[in-house]
DNA sequence: TGTACATCAGTGAACGCGCGTTCACTGATGTAC
DNA sequence: TGTACATCAGTGAACGCGCGTTCACTGATGTAC
């Protein structure tokens, strides 16, 4: 009872998940609605019609790759506080001019969080499990008040991040621009009181 | 060398600036991309083909209209600062769950900003130059602190008026949200010094 | 060993639809003479 | 006073185009007997 072989074991899954990461960048870069199922075929090496063979509709790959680009967002932060990085450090990556230019490899919350919340249920709720393990890496890295004082922080330093990279990327003027990116450095870490 | 009066007097900027407020609300109830021109001229009354009478292009349109709301807003904020309105006030007046659950009539940098920053320059133009007068009203409303302080304050805080307000929006969970809302205007309180 | 059939990832043309934009036209009102 | 023409906000059909989705088909590999 062997599967057949006419492409290596494993093949099928490789495609797939190329569909998403590309779709994850253009996605970020472009925003959802911006963005053709032909474009990201095409750059995934494939015709068209081979989509329907991986996913259901454009939400349902919406929705994975959504649900993907944040576990990789949580992943990555673990493993660097793991290696005992600093809050600083993470703010100071967060909030720099390379993230800031560079939307398309940067955060999936930044680049769509309001594009997701005019999606379907199912859409939202993949987003909102990943967002609260997101506020909780955060929330371990602040070591001054109680749990809850230290999740309301955590949460409010997480909106911060993300509005005022949205901010430095919709601006025009780069002074600008790089004023709010340290500004929203400042206040978070004297939010978190490691200053 | 009387002009022809077969409309009242105003009756094209009139019909102009109905265009102008029924886009306004849909573009932040459901995205610039994901809004046609003919949902926005079927709003306002009218038919397709006389869009073009009153605006060049759908991107004329939109940097019009942002221009127009955040105009709006930046006198409202002025107003009600000078009616003798505290920075608390007006937090959980943006922070509320009336704003989080009525975008169409709502803060446009929130519904609007990471939709902005993909748009020409033109387009970013008209944003950059509003969000600076904003910024400087809720910078005349903190009182501890040298100017420049001040403003770098202002700037944080409204960073993390946008992004709390953008994620209460996204995530499908009431209470996590009411949170969101909670934790934004305890900290930007705490930022600001006024409590 | 040969042959008929099954599997399945991917192809590529076609579907109906709505998009932004264009344009010939309408009809109510004014002006020229 | 009558008539030919100008003005102009708005109409509504049509343009080409790209969208998400469907589907008959291909071709390489496997299994059955």
């Amino acid at each position: 009872m062997e599967t057949t072989m006419r492409y290596e074991k494993g093949h099928k899954d490789a495609t797939r998940q190329r569909i998403i990461e590309v779709a994850s960048g253009q996605f970020r870069e472009s925003g959802i609605a911006a963005v053709g199922l032909a474009a990201i075929m095409n750059d995934a090496g494939l015709t068209n019609g081979a989509f329907y063979a991986h996913f259901d509709s454009k939400e349902d790959l919406v929705r994975t790759v959504l649900f993907n680009a944040l576990d990789k967002r949580e992943e990555t932060l673990r493993t660097v506080a793991d290696a005992g990085a600093s809050l600083e450090q993470a703010l100071r990556d967060y909030l720099s001019t390379r993230h800031r230019d560079n939307p398309g490899r940067g955060c999936p919350t930044a680049a769509l969080v309001a594009e997701v919340a005019r999606h379907p249920n199912k859409t939202r709720d993949a987003f909102t499990g990943k967002i609260s393990g997101i506020i909780a890496l955060i929330a371990a890295r602040i070591h001054t008040g109680p749990a809850a004082a230290r999740r309301r922080k955590a949460i409010a330093i997480y909106g911060m991040m993300v509005g005022t990279l949205q901010l430095a990327r919709a601006v025009n003027d780069k002074e600008i621009s790089d004023e709010i990116l340290q500004s929203g450095i400042d206040a978070a870490l004297a939010l978190a009181g490691e200053r």
